[in-house]
DNA sequence: TAGATTGTTAATCGATTAACAATC
DNA sequence: TAGATTGTTAATCGATTAACAATC
């Protein structure tokens, strides 16, 4: 990626981007599975639920143009997608805990679609330690020094216990890590120049809980009304 | 809960909304973990690098107020939270797919703090039906219409490979689901009354590369201005 | 009391929606 | 051509930030 490409990405209101990556995941879907050559912003719209407008007003922002009555091109619009994820780029990760959640990210086939893929799995039990998730062995703690150097690795998934989470931070933080993917429910205490992005997955069923009560709510402000 | 308090979950800004439950998280740890009696919005600021302004303004949409100098009682808005959150009352979610993932939810120890419950799993593998996932036995998929009556169950959590997601989306809304958690990157199509929730994980880890790639454009200007 | 911190109101910023011209 | 759809500009809406008074 240049100079040039790398400025362009800055450009994008940060809503927008984060429905370009919805974008790409619902155009790679049609591509494949349907074998659709073009979409309209309407049809679009309706699967992601969002308004044609907003599909519009965010693909103004790519190159890619649409045309009237025929829609977008499928294939362009993911090759630039593509671009703009550095999907042809392949960035290395490390995943810390071999639970159930560090298998799954382990085994999970989709990172080659974004131009990611996992270099190695670690854990501190001796029991996992040499017992293979996928193609890859589980390694012990002290071979992430080594695996990062020789991957340069950026990125770290911690998928440990939330009791241990900060500990593995600290020492991620050590090595020189760059981002922690953070799938503990911990919140972590790192320096402001180490990217943390917190994926615990409870949050998400918090808001559909929050949707819920408001139909609920709805339902019974109409039961009212009568 | 009653109707007036669902009225008042219906109140918060959106984004208001997301932080409370970091925030939740947050003071749990600081309740658990120092034995902290008040925080101030400068310290919370700081652990979720947001800034105390927005904090405060956060908390002024609830009832518990701080005090000047001394900053706000923990265990105060973590009641408030709890309530809002429903956390005393319990929501029975089913999952689908006993795969690494299906598996790291069921044995999630997280959900009690949010009010959550997992019910049952299930797989169509007869491999996986009838072995144990900590408390529960994986159940075949025909059971699915039984334990949603039992215990009343709205949510469930896609865990499948993307192939099968739809298939399964296709039959929980014919069993009256009504809200979808999916975790596969299958852009699922349901009904519009049907709440869906997409947790797919890459998405994550997109905005880490893009974020990076901003920190990487950031550099290369500053030497440029050399 | 002086200083620090809360809480609220006003100003700014950013994102979405509406309106409509351009175009196939 | 007429009608449907794109793409852009302007208007609205919502969220964040700034300013500052209130208060411990």
């Amino acid at each position: 990626m240049n100079l040039e490409e790398r400025k362009e990405i800055l450009k994008f209101p940060k809503a927008t981007f984060e429905r370009l990556k919805l974008y790409h995941a619902l155009l790679t879907q049609l591509a494949l599975e349907e074998k659709r050559e073009y979409v309209l912003s309407e049809e679009i719209a309706e699967m992601l639920r969002i308004t044609p407008e907003q599909v519009r007003k965010d693909f103004s922002y790519l190159r890619s143009t649409g045309k009237p009555k025929l829609g977008y091109k499928i294939s362009e619009l993911l090759d630039e997608l593509d671009e703009l994820f550095g999907t042809k780029e392949t960035e290395n990760i490390i995943i810390i805990g071999a639970g159930h959640l560090g298998k799954a990210l382990a085994n999970y086939k989709g990172f080659k679609n974004i131009g990611a893929r996992v270099a190695a799995i670690f854990d501190n039990d001796p029991q996992k330690i040499g017992t293979m998730v996928g193609e890859l062995m589980v390694l012990p703690l002290k071979d992430i020094p080594r695996v990062m150097r020789r991957f340069r690795v950026r990125i770290a998934a911690i998928c440990v216990p939330e009791s241990a989470a900060q500990e593995v931070a600290d020492m991620l933080v050590g090595y020189g890590i760059k981002a922690i993917w953070n799938f503990s429910s911990r919140i972590l205490d790192v320096p402001n120049d180490v990217i943390v992005r917190n994926e615990d997955i409870t949050r998400g069923l918090l808001g559909i809980k929050h949707m819920l009560a408001q139909k609920d709510a709805e339902a019974s402000k109409e039961v009212e009304a009568r």
